[in-house]
DNA sequence: ACACAAGGTAATTAAGTGAGACCACAGACG
DNA sequence: CGTCTGTGGTCTCACTTAATTACCTTGTGT
């Protein structure tokens, strides 16, 4: 075995195979690979939030707090950090009375709201199919 | 306080923010938004890479370890199921001499490479920025 | 009988996540 | 004066989930 195994059933894929761990069919994949990298940031239970929530313009820590009521203060300072350190959001202490902290993405971080709405459109069409097949799946088990 | 903070920067935004998980500015976040639960499926560590390798084709299981060398079969396997159990990927069992399985994109899984593909290339693009942006943060500690 | 491979499971361990206490600072209240 | 509130965090600990190592089952060629 391990010859035809991988026939290309549409053109289309071909662009996606290339882009995916730029890498050759059969060679390993480098676990270093932007995909993976950047996958590892955003994949995460908050990261997207966040970044939907700055969408809407700059927000201070408790303005994001309440706009995701469920996430702890802990993952949100933690996540905001990370996303801090990617460049993709920027940081602002402002020093008022009570010192006031102000978020809001870079021009890196709104570069990534393009290919984010894209997926969540994906997510908004095909919840419905996902929720039917997981029951289909569940029923025949 | 309250008011005034979320000033949309860019008309662009607002498509976001509607499509992120559909609330209203101020509401709270339905924790079982289809963005939230297709981002955790899709957001684990080898899921993508499991649908980019079969946007190549069929992949029996053997394949697709080895096009994923650092995964490990109990994490093949599981990932494998859970892709099966929301209808992105379809599992065929061969009675052949020694029985072989074969894992193939669904029209529904071939749906998601395109928003797919555009995160990828986001990624491969923005990854020397990424980085210099972490190396500039981690000097600045 | 023996090694070997495909496909998968069981048990163990590492990582992510959450709840809540605590801190520093300033101002308002009593 | 001493306490209370609000902001933007940090710290420790317990818990939940993800992920790795090690093993099992079935068939097959030698």
């Amino acid at each position: 075995m391990g010859q035809g195994e991988a026939k290309v059933t549409a053109p289309a894929f071909d662009a996606t195979v290339q882009l995916f761990a730029d890498r050759q069919p059969g060679q390993p994949v480098d676990p270093q690979c932007p995909v993976r990298d950047v996958l590892d940031r955003i994949g995460d239970k908050w990261s997207t939030l966040i970044l939907g929530t700055l969408a809407g313009g700059p927000h201070r820590f408790s303005a994001v707090q309440r706009a995701i009521p469920d996430i702890s203060k802990r993952m949100l300072t933690q996540t905001l950090r990370d996303l801090e350190r990617d460049g993709l959001i920027a940081r602002t202490v402002f020093p008022t009375k009570p010192p006031s902290v102000e978020y809001r993405l870079t021009p890196l971080g709104v570069t990534i709201l393009e290919p984010l709405t894209s997926l969540v459109r994906w997510a908004n069409q095909s919840h419905a199919a996902i929720r039917e097949a997981r029951l289909a799946f569940d029923q025949a088990s």
